[in-house]
DNA sequence: TTAGTTTGAACAAACGTTTGTGCAATGCTT
DNA sequence: AAGCATTGCACAAACGTTTGTTCAAACTAA
């Protein structure tokens, strides 16, 4: 016989239960009970595990997970959905969302939906197919008709960053509207008058709040709103520099401007400085969106930051509750508090 | 009997091919035939095939992946491991590989191994379990030891941005010693002769690599190349905030500063501002690793760019072609250019 | 009409787990 | 020594697909 028992097997050679039992002259029923420490349920004797745990070990075998999701109806998995991860603001939130999930038992799978539509429709459909457990999706955020079977069907699904007020789902954001409030009294408590807003997407849910913001508090404190001053329709880098030159050159009284996100905000700084001035000389920004890096800037950006680590990891403790206490599960909306930072690119007029 | 066919099922509930079949008065084979688009093949009349898939389109149903994945034996899903995704070089990779990954039919599931080499170790034995097809890995660095099994079984498996001399597997990264050398000379050239070097972590090919670019450049150009002014063990902003901070006082004379990453740079910033100095008046720095918001800063850096791009399709080219050519794939070594981009970080110094 | 061919679909095994239940063998009690 | 409780493990079905093969019905040709 050669002691072929004593070849050495390096790696996972596509050793299964099946055939450790073989090997052990055991059952597979056994060697899945020590697998899964159920050995105290179904009283496998001590002596029993060890030789299936040494066995496991010295040939370094993997347990086929994809048999395991498929008996027991649970993939141990979530999606995640966002528009763009290289934006620092979602691989700021995938990071947290992926540590938690991790420390939970569970992985992530990554979807970039690059802020479209039909993209995104299409990622959910896939996940669905691979039966993720949840899924945590920070939309693209025009249209909830994506997500209303979900919702009704009250599969695990939490929204970060953009949510929809018409529709019943688990959402984590900032509270957008304060945050907008409190930039723009900042601003007129700085003496500007004139103050621009360079807008993310049209009609997704932390545009609106946070353009209600700005307007909002105009004239609340005593200000015109002129919605002409407000402009643009994407979070993009190039949506901010094409409308903030269009803004600059057409209302050359503007002194502040308030930018709805990181992208935007480099625009806006990419136009500045091709007109040739500067901030907060010339101009004074606020951005949404806080990045290490803006303190490095020319000027050093102020900024209404959003807790982007608390709200992964909040959107993922919200996925797993809804996940293990399923039917029984109640709806959470979370909106998480924007610090203002304060930098150097708002200037103080002086009356 | 009420119509109860005519019952409206919303969404996904739970209908696999077996009640299609069922309902349809048809076998499970037909249907799955119909499914996988195999009709031709297996002659499955064009009638039939329709009446499958107005029902599946109606009844919105989601063939269970799962178990297919598990007949099939191939999952269709790659799994990537970063040091840190929130790192905008590795997130601007993350992107590139996951839309090369969907526009092939693949998912990708997420592993953050922080810089930790026990985490990831272990993120590549829980993506084993999963059975992914393959693996692209940002490698911690210092240890080659877990991914011996990997490669000498030829486990498909791609490296980037990191990967090991003696292991041979695929690898796609940077020249970075052509890249040291090109920024060398870049800061030789406009009169620096005490030029520091702020490294990344000890031990890891890339930081080799560039570490050896810099002193043999040094030397080829007749300076002196002193092993007093590399200092660092980590690519990460607090070691090159410390760092800087220990080279710039203990080394007065030092007129230039070579970072190994980008996140290095942001910490010798800070140190340089917080010791009152100012990039490039006192100080020039170029780093690896361009980001779009350098041009920003209040010095404009000067740095040697990665095409991240490029790195994560091919990538995901070369794993792709190893998980379909199977044994008989031959491993690829990629080393893409890095350019040198000019900002204002850089003094001239007369002679 | 008969034999041969083509068409359309079904049978059943396999992928690798988990788990309710059954059943010897052993230990304990009196 | 007999009866009962406990211990330790195995049987077999189920999860939802895919696929080589078989087979009846329909069509074709002479």
């Amino acid at each position: 016989m050669f002691h072929l028992s004593r070849v050495v097997i390096l790696g996972n050679s596509s050793y299964n239960i099946q055939k450790i039992a073989k090997s052990l002259g055991l059952s597979v029923t056994t060697v899945s009970r020590v697998i899964s420490n159920q050995t105290e349920k179904y009283r496998i004797s001590a002596k029993t595990a060890k030789i299936v745990r040494d066995f496991i070990a010295i040939h370094q075998i993997e347990p086929n997970e994809i048999a395991r999701q498929l008996r027991m109806k649970s993939t141990k998995t979530i999606g995640l959905i966002v528009p763009d991860i290289a934006n620092p603001f979602f691989s700021e939130i995938a990071r947290s969302i992926e540590n938690e999930a991790r420390n939970n038992g569970y992985f992530v799978i990554l979807g970039d939906s690059n802020d479209d539509q039909k993209l995104e429709e299409e990622l959910v459909s896939l996940m669905q197919k691979r039966r993720v457990d949840g899924l945590i999706i920070a939309p693209v955020g025009k249209d909830s008709k994506t997500f209303e079977q979900l919702v009704s069907r009250n599969f695990p699904l939490v929204f970060v960053d953009r949510y929809f007020e018409e529709l019943d789902g688990s959402y984590v954001s900032s509270s957008n509207y304060e945050g907008a409030v409190k930039a723009t009294k900042f601003l007129i408590g700085n003496g500007h008058r004139k103050i621009a807003c360079l807008q993310g997407l049209h009609g997704t849910s932390t545009n609106s709040n946070r353009v209600n913001g700005y307007l909002e508090t105009l004239e609340s404190e005593g200000l015109i709103s002129d919605r002409n001053l407000v402009k643009g329709d994407s979070y993009s880098e190039s949506d901010g520099y094409l409308n903030a030159l269009i803004l600059l050159k057409e209302f050359p009284q503007i002194t502040a401007v308030l930018c709805l996100s990181n992208l935007i905000a480099l625009g806006a700084l990419r136009a500045i400085k091709e007109l040739g001035k500067k901030v907060p000389e010339d101009i004074s920004l606020i951005t949404f969106d806080d990045q290490p890096y803006f303190q490095f800037f020319q000027s050093p950006l102020t900024t209404v930051a959003q807790q982007m680590t608390s709200i992964g990891t909040s959107a993922f403790q919200i996925l797993l509750d809804h996940i293990v206490s399923g039917e029984g599960f109640s709806k959470q909306k979370l909106l998480l508090d924007m610090p203002l930072i304060e930098r150097e690119s708002v200037r103080i007029i002086g009356e």
